[in-house]
DNA sequence: TTGTATGCGTTATCAT
DNA sequence: ATGATAACGCATACAA
């Protein structure tokens, strides 16, 4: 219990604590004689020394904390991004801090606390917020920042000034995913739009409507509720009971996000309908799980591991304000395929990417 | 970037650090006067103050941090668990520190190592190990343990002297399963086992051989491979292609989880087959996204979320050696639905839960 | 190159 | 009840 410090190894080597310290921790090249170098590693060694971080962290001014903060951890959307974060911060020799809010703004405005509490070295914010920022969390954010923290945010400008960005193309993505749609032929829309303040959901609806306009479509609905699976459950139930007489000609359901579509899909075959006989469905984001999903999902493929390195990288980088564009593409499965469209119902699993640039 | 300090705060109020600490840090009832307290408070949000965790680390002995190591956070069981444990920890008003090691041993001591240097209260090892434990696994184990750490690991049995131990019961689990089954009908099984060194997939494994030997039933094969989707496509695949004559006689994949029994459908689906008319197939964990897979696949029930909260309440706990028993259902579906059980391919939602105590 | 001494921000022990 | 002050474990500027 007497955990062993850095003094008890100088000690045990006959040399100071300073030159201890350079040895365990070659900060700079100030690398002492190798032959006292030696001495000092087999003291710790033996002595079973375990630098504290804390102390560390208290005498240098870094702690190598990366702090996320997701919606729900459990949601693969988040999983996966929080896998690649994870992966870059150990590149990097860093911890990552986890909080998860299920979007509750209290709690995020908890978390920033806490990790600016524990000097996290930069603070992630992999959850979309609402239009409206809470004053308060653009308050915490700055002081951080103020005192040296890096900021990530995702969405389409930085939350805080000197704030870093990771944009993801929803809107351009949204766009590309309804055009290729419309160019298989599908013409009945109808929107599972999710959280109408949520920005990453409306990015989507926005860029949905946009490239539907352009083809001179209006959509047939556009719903709102959970950006969960149970959202796109409920919305699905309720768009198939307002759609009328509309039903069967073709209809295409076009959620927000991939869990939403399947969902949706599940509602619609609980009412004995068949995706995509009865009605096309297209997801968006392209989580790892869909790899499983039957019927094989149209969506909107995001590099969901390489983002959340991508926003470790940001984060750890020197310089202030620095922006990441992530790109996507489009990918046709078979909940879009139309009567019209090659091989509906023989192969599984054909998927046909279209490139976005 | 001068963060505030406490004595700032102190300086303001006009009073001794030491009653600022004992103000904004109530940690004994050592309740300076309301009108102090006050003074104290109104300084503190006037500069903004945030306390240092770190220092506080520092003075007091413990860090409010939770290590919780994971063999890879974007697999839905580990989520799950993980989104239980974040839930708990902010209940506690801890943090927590997360680690992914893709499995591998080294990943996984550098991890522990890292955590106990960050000095965490607790260290969670949430991911199944060798049966073989590493040997230097075992010592940084037990020295963090000797020096006042608490040791959380999943298993049968404690990794080191003083550990506590959440016990989700594997072999049980999969015997009561495969018992399940065999009332169903089904008699012709296959076991996907995963990885043979792997303590969690062996004791499903060792439960479904029990079962079927009590059933007087020898299993037509046992394949190894790995514990992801990946490893049950293989092992599907194998499967089938060494089944001979004995296809679409009601041949029963048994999975050791559940992404690999998605595998598996996956895999069977690419050949052209249909599950449950021509295999069956079963899972282990139920998954969340379980919710919105078809076929609906028949597993055994674990409590994820619910583990992750014990698994914190554990690591919490003040008396060494606690145990907890995790104990789960069998949940029948229509993916092992045989031609003589009621409703196949009628009720896709149609589920049947047979207790376990 | 190596050692000495100071600071990092808090808590806690002691007086007062 | 409140205020000095000594830890807490380490890094580093400065001195040797």
């Amino acid at each position: 219990m007497p955990a062993v410090r850095l003094v008890d190894v100088a000690a045990r080597a006959g040399v100071s604590l300073a030159t201890a310290s350079r040895v365990i921790n070659g900060s700079r090249r100030r690398v002492p004689a190798e032959a006292i170098a030696a001495r000092v590693r087999i003291a710790a060694e033996e002595l079973g020394y375990v630098a504290n971080a804390q102390a560390q962290a208290l005498a240098r001014s870094s702690t190598g904390l990366i702090g996320i903060v997701v919606h729900d951890i459990a949601d693969p959307y988040f999983s996966s991004i929080v896998g690649g974060a994870q992966r870059q911060a150990r590149e990097n020799r860093s911890q990552v801090l986890l909080a998860g809010t299920n979007r509750d703004a209290e709690a995020e405005l908890t978390a920033v606390a806490a990790f600016a509490s524990y000097r996290a070295d930069a603070i992630i914010l992999a959850g979309s917020r609402q239009r409206r920022v809470d004053p308060r969390l653009v308050a915490a954010l700055t002081r951080y920042a103020d005192n040296g923290g890096r900021v990530v945010t995702f969405g389409r400008r930085p939350i805080v000034a000197g704030a870093r960005v990771i944009e993801i193309r929803n809107r351009d993505g949204a766009r590309q995913l309804v055009e290729a749609l419309i160019m298989r032929g599908l013409r009945d829309f109808v929107v599972l739009g999710g959280p109408s303040g949520l920005v990453t959901a409306a990015d989507r609806v926005s860029g949905f409507r946009s490239g539907l306009k352009a083809a001179g479509i209006a959509p047939l609905q556009v719903l709102h509720g959970g950006f969960n699976r149970q959202g796109g459950y409920d919305s699905a139930l309720d768009a198939w009971s307002r759609l009328g007489d509309r039903k069967g000609t073709g209809v295409c359901l076009l959620a927000v996000n991939d869990v939403m579509a399947q969902g949706a899909i599940t509602a619609l075959r609980s009412l004995g309908l068949h995706v995509p006989d009865d009605a096309a469905v297209a997801g968006f984001d392209d989580i790892p799980t869909l790899q499983d999903y039957d019927p094989p999902l149209t969506t909107f493929r995001l590099p969901l591991q390489h983002i959340g390195e991508q926003a470790v990288s940001l984060a750890l980088s020197p310089e202030d304000g620095g922006w990441i564009a992530i790109e996507g593409t489009v990918v046709l499965r078979q909940s879009t395929a139309t009567a019209s469209s090659e091989s509906a119902r023989t192969d599984h699993r054909s998927q046909i990417a279209v490139g976005t640039s």
